[in-house]
DNA sequence: GCAGTCTATGCCAGATCCGACATAGCGCAG
DNA sequence: CTGCGCTATGTCGGATCTGGCATAGACTGC
């Protein structure tokens, strides 16, 4: 669980210190790019799920496919402003949402 | 669970269709709302648990009072971003976020 | 190899947001 | 009423984001 999240930071164009791992971003920094890593990832699951192309799902949303694949690579240039609007376009609810930010709960273990 | 809700909406300056309550955002909008109404608040709350001013917060924060003040309005020029990111400076986890984002869970009443 | 489909990357102009400052409003002690 | 601490609102320049376009890369079937 190390070094696949960093080449997912350094693919969002993070540029990640190299040795020292992401070390170099405080706590908070760290939290929240996960936060738009979860986000991201939800969204390409949901995409997935719906069977839909990047091109198809950039209509939906009213934007474009370069969009679509920056969103779901957290690219820097993409707020999660974006993701959770994506997110509820593409039929999320609050719970989703929730769940993708905070997987802790483990709603009694299944 | 209306009246009020509608407040905080207007006072954010969303101008909220006066009569049609706020049914004149979509499904997605009305979620992307109460989302960042939700962080507000919690960031609010934080900001009074700590006992802090909004000043203070703004000099935790790098940021000014101002913002601050908007930040806990929900005000339309403050950005989930800028929530989420303030909210972890303030020493927020996930799970804070995730448990205001989804106040579902309830985790076994207590 | 080449065409077709899908995804990734670079860049731009217009839109939006951020922090800052000024100032107005509010509640309260003196 | 006045002053004082705190919060709310308006505005602005500079920074950042957004959608769109062009194009490159990856993969597949022919």
């Amino acid at each position: 669980m190390r070094a696949d999240k960093r080449k997912k930071l350094e693919r969002a164009g993070w540029t990640v210190g190299d040795a020292g791992d992401f070390l170099g971003l405080s706590v908070e920094e760290r939290r929240f790019v996960e936060v738009k890593l979860a986000l991201a990832d939800g969204l390409r699951r949901r995409r997935e799920d719906l069977g839909l192309t990047q091109g198809e799902v950039a209509k939906r949303l009213g934007s474009s496919q370069s969009r679509v694949a920056k969103m779901e690579a957290a690219h820097r240039t993409v707020t999660t402003d974006l993701l959770l609007k994506s997110l509820f376009r593409l039929g999320a609810g609050p719970e989703d949402v929730g769940r993708l930010l905070a997987p802790r709960p483990r709603r009694r273990a299944a």
